[in-house]
DNA sequence: GTCGTCGCGTCCGTTCGACA
DNA sequence: TGTCGAACGGACGCGACGAC
């Protein structure tokens, strides 16, 4: 039988015509008059070969091929409803890979507590983690090859979606016993004192850059990195200088015999977030881990 | 965009068979 | 014989689709 010649709303007929035994009573239980519901009956008929039903005493008897046929309608128009239905997103049964895009600084402050959230409630769900800098999305993103791209973001392209996470202040940092800079950090020695600059690009200024250059300020750069958490150690082993994220230096700082001095100036706040391509926007699985990590980012 | 065709469903009326 | 329910046919409306 050539399923494309066949008009499938034949089954849903005919599993009330099985369920009712009565062709008023099935029309009703579908929607439809009792005409059309007799008209369907007459299809069926013509498609099978067989009468199906037989008049009995109070409604229609199924005929042994309509009771053969039961079973098969059932189960397949129960597949198909299945098919239909809205898709669940269970985290503690889910199997699943997400990858992610984030530089090392959004790795060292979201990774730990949001692998702790996912053994405990999603044990099956792994992370892939591809190293990305803070500011651009990646074109992976739209290309499916990442999930969610973790950063900073300057400009979202078109048909991204894109959550506010948490927000980030800079603070100064030096090695102990720096030959220019003792308890108090001035803005003529911040300035003048070479700087470890972590930029993924070099072709513009940092937010910092341009803080400073609003007060017609401009600091030396010693050495351009791209890896933030690179910089505690190059601080602690040379006479560099840095503005650093506050949830990176503090954790370093007494490891490394590093000083956290308050800015001299006023540095923009840096606001985290994620970014995720529309395709997903409604994908369960997904809506899900991105309340995870907004929950988990709320608590850092 | 308009028009004709086709399929499908509804509405209504009629016929037929089973049964109390 | 009256009632109930299935089957059937005709008129009509509606939406999809192709041709122009």
């Amino acid at each position: 039988m050539n399923l494309s010649t066949v008009n499938l709303n034949l089954l849903v007929a005919l599993d009330a015509l099985l369920a009712e035994r009565h062709v008023t009573r099935a029309a009703a239980r579908v929607g439809v008059t009792q005409s059309a519901m007799s008209n369907a009956l007459r299809q069926l008929r013509a498609l099978f070969g067989d009468p199906l039903f037989v008049r009995g005493r109070r409604g229609v008897t199924p005929t042994p091929r309509a009771l053969a046929l039961a079973e098969p309608v059932r189960r397949g128009l129960a597949t198909l409803a299945e098919a239909f239905a809205e898709p669940r997103f269970d985290p503690a049964s889910a199997e699943r890979t997400v990858v992610l895009a984030a530089s090392d600084y959004v790795e060292l402050v979201l990774l730990p507590p949001l692998l702790a959230r996912l053994a405990r409630d999603a044990p099956g769900v792994r992370l892939e983690v591809r190293p990305w800098g803070l500011h651009e999305v990646p074109d992976t993103l739209a290309r499916g090859e990442v999930d969610l791209v973790l950063g900073y973001f300057d400009r979202v392209p078109p048909r991204h979606g894109r959550t506010r996470l948490f927000e980030e202040r800079f603070v100064c940092i030096a090695r102990r016993g720096h030959p220019r800079i003792r308890a108090r950090l001035t803005t003529k020695a911040w300035v003048e004192t070479p700087h470890v600059v972590v930029s993924e690009r070099d072709d513009g200024p940092t937010g910092v850059d341009r803080a400073l250059a609003a007060r017609g300020l401009r600091r030396t750069i010693g050495v351009r990195v791209s890896h933030f958490l690179l910089v505690p150690a190059l601080v602690a082993r040379t006479d560099l200088v840095a503005a650093l994220s506050r949830r990176v230096a503090e954790p370093f700082a007494a490891s490394f015999g590093l000083r956290i001095y308050p800015p001299p100036i006023d540095l923009p706040v840096a606001k985290v977030g994620m970014v995720w391509h529309e395709r997903l926007e409604a994908d369960p699985g997904h809506t899900w881990l991105r309340g995870v990590i907004a929950d988990v980012a709320a608590g850092v």
